[in-house]
DNA sequence: TGCCAGGATGATG
DNA sequence: CATCATCATGGC
């Protein structure tokens, strides 16, 4: 990977695999938007990110080296060479297709509290309303950063807003949810940068306790939002995949099954009648 | 227009 | 431990 500054932002070229809408419309975070000139908008840590596709890498447009290695790097994975973990992956027919099929995606490192409530929120809903509803919460008590954008509203402001306040959002029956989690981080009874080091087994106890989080949701948050690359979240699609590989993750994914997921998730939601014929139980 | 969504809960067998 | 109705909403 190379980094450089340029006039517009910070430049990044040589990397193993990034393709923006791969990574940012996969279905593991939310809030990125392409706008009508293809850049891709975000916000990440209260940092309003605009990304520009080049022809051989990507530039963070208005970024400097600062704000790059303090939270574009991490929150891209950048530290990670998807290609090694692509050539791995490819022992296994299926997942060589899927890696084929879009190459250019990227597990995110996700802030944990808001990685948290989003996979809440997303909870038997489908991805154009789970975005919607992440919109409106972020516009209603997230602090604007510039004129019409906002940043993800802190526990501490969610914990203070009654459960009627999510209703209004559209969360339907998840709003309970929202506003106790919300209170759970903001009193500290529960503590999420410790679970992204405590042992896995541990942290995943610790989330099936709060009201509303089961273990898909255990597992989105521990694989988006806590860096933990290994668990892998198995919604119904991803059950069917499991099931057509034979019933378990092939060993070529070891210690990477959540990554491995992510192709596999985008790949079978692509090509749904792949797989739409088995059953899962 | 009815079906379904990156599920979880609580009751019941 | 396994099953099952129920939950609220809107994109398709």
């Amino acid at each position: 990977m190379k980094i450089e500054k340029t006039a517009d932002g910070i430049k990044v070229t040589e990397i193993s695999g990034l393709s923006l809408p791969e990574t940012l419309d996969c279905g593991q975070c939310f809030r990125w938007k392409p706008d009508e000139n293809g850049i891709w908008r975000g916000v990440v840590k209260g940092i309003y990110g605009k990304i520009r596709k080049e022809e051989d890498g990507i530039t963070f447009l208005g970024a400097d080296e600062n704000i790059f290695n303090e939270i574009w790097f991490d929150y891209f994975d950048f530290g990670r060479d998807y290609d090694a973990l692509k050539a791995d992956f490819s022992a296994n027919e299926m997942l060589r297709s899927a890696c084929e099929f879009a190459p250019g995606i990227r597990v995110l490192r996700q802030e944990p509290w808001e990685a948290f409530i989003t996979f809440i929120i997303s909870q038997n809903n489908n991805i154009a309303r789970i975005k919607g509803i992440v919109e409106r919460l972020c516009a209603a008590f997230g602090k604007e950063i510039e004129e019409g954008v906002f940043a993800f509203p802190t526990a501490e402001r969610l914990a203070e807003e009654p459960v009627e306040s999510f209703a209004k959002l559209g969360c339907g029956y998840r709003a309970d949810y929202i506003s106790s989690a919300a209170k759970e981080v903001f009193e500290g009874t529960l503590d999420l940068d410790s679970l992204m080091t405590a042992p896995l087994d541990e942290a995943r106890e610790r989330l099936l306790k709060v009201h509303g989080v089961g273990p898909k949701v255990a597992d989105c948050v521990l694989l988006y939002g806590l860096g933990r690359a290994e668990r892998c979240p198995a919604d119904v699609w991803m059950k069917r995949v499991i099931a057509a590989l034979g019933g378990e993750m092939p060993s070529c994914v070891t210690d990477y099954a959540g990554i491995a997921q992510q192709f596999l998730f985008h790949y079978a939601r692509n090509f749904p009648e792949k797989f739409v014929d088995i059953k899962v139980k």
